[in-house]
DNA sequence: TCTGATTTTGCAACAATGTTGTATTTTTGT
DNA sequence: ACAAAAATACAACATTGTTGCAAAATCAGA
């Protein structure tokens, strides 16, 4: 008899689409994600899901997602990595995350800002760019509101 | 009788500046930053160094480095944090690196790219941005001319 | 140049983070 | 329901980052 586990089965969807058994850890992951406007680090993960996950299933699942497109990494000025859900479409290992992402100092949330593009760089000569991250830092749209 | 140390003097006359103790570790950790012309990783400076260096030593002096304004990180997609030398001016704890950095997918160099201006942004309403960080990934000038 | 005060270093011990291999469990497709 | 495939948990380990403190180097002033 099978577990019987109460979640939206939007996440199932998700994972069945990219070809990934649906297993417990990976739906609770993934509606830690959902379940909040920012991105999560993986710290945050341990941390949210309560007592019981084990680390290195919570990096193999975050791998996992990464090759698979349904999350992708953010960078930070610090030693800690974010992952956000990729809105878009993102095809296996090639990510289209031209938004700009944003780092609140104040309440230290990370937010994808879906709607502002990344703008066209001028580069010198013999650079050719591939992709372009945009990390803003600043208040956020809770905290200034305050 | 003091230690012959032979080094060009503008690291020292930097650090003078900045008010620091003038110290071999210093020194070579600087002149390890003006050798090249891209950003090393806390672990590309342990191992240049050649044998001995001491991690606590390197960690305690890159960040009094980007306290006083000498460096600054520039964040990456993966755990690595890098460091810079500030060719502007850089205030203490307060840097101007309104530049973008380049990161050549193929040799692994990062590159401060000071000629290229950050552009300006259109965030949503709230949002007040204090920094904006621009991270360009491609093939640089050296590898693309092969 | 000597000397005491201050700063920096090196070491040890520790904490946190990330990785790998393997046996066991769960999921899947038929 | 069953065999094959995939994912997990656990242990053991490697790497990376942190803290406290005694020893050493540097500095500032006489």
């Amino acid at each position: 008899m099978s577990k019987e586990i109460i979640l939206d089965n939007n996440t199932e969807e998700l994972l069945r689409k990219h070809r990934l058994s649906v297993t417990e850890s990976r739906l609770k992951i993934l509606n830690l994600f959902m379940d909040q406007p920012g991105a999560l680090a993986h710290g945050d993960i341990e941390k949210k899901a309560g007592e019981k996950f084990d680390r290195v299933t919570v990096y193999r699942t975050l791998q996992t997602f990464v090759e698979k497109g349904i999350i992708h990494t953010i960078p930070t000025a610090d030693n800690s990595v974010r992952y956000a859900l990729c809105r878009d479409e993102c095809s296996e290992g090639h990510h289209h995350d031209h938004h700009v992402h944003f780092i609140c100092t104040s309440c230290d949330t990370t937010y994808c800002l879906d709607d502002v593009v990344t703008p066209e760089l001028k580069l010198p000569k013999g650079y050719v760019a591939q992709q372009i991250e945009v990390l803003a830092k600043g208040i956020c749209n809770e905290c200034s509101g305050k």
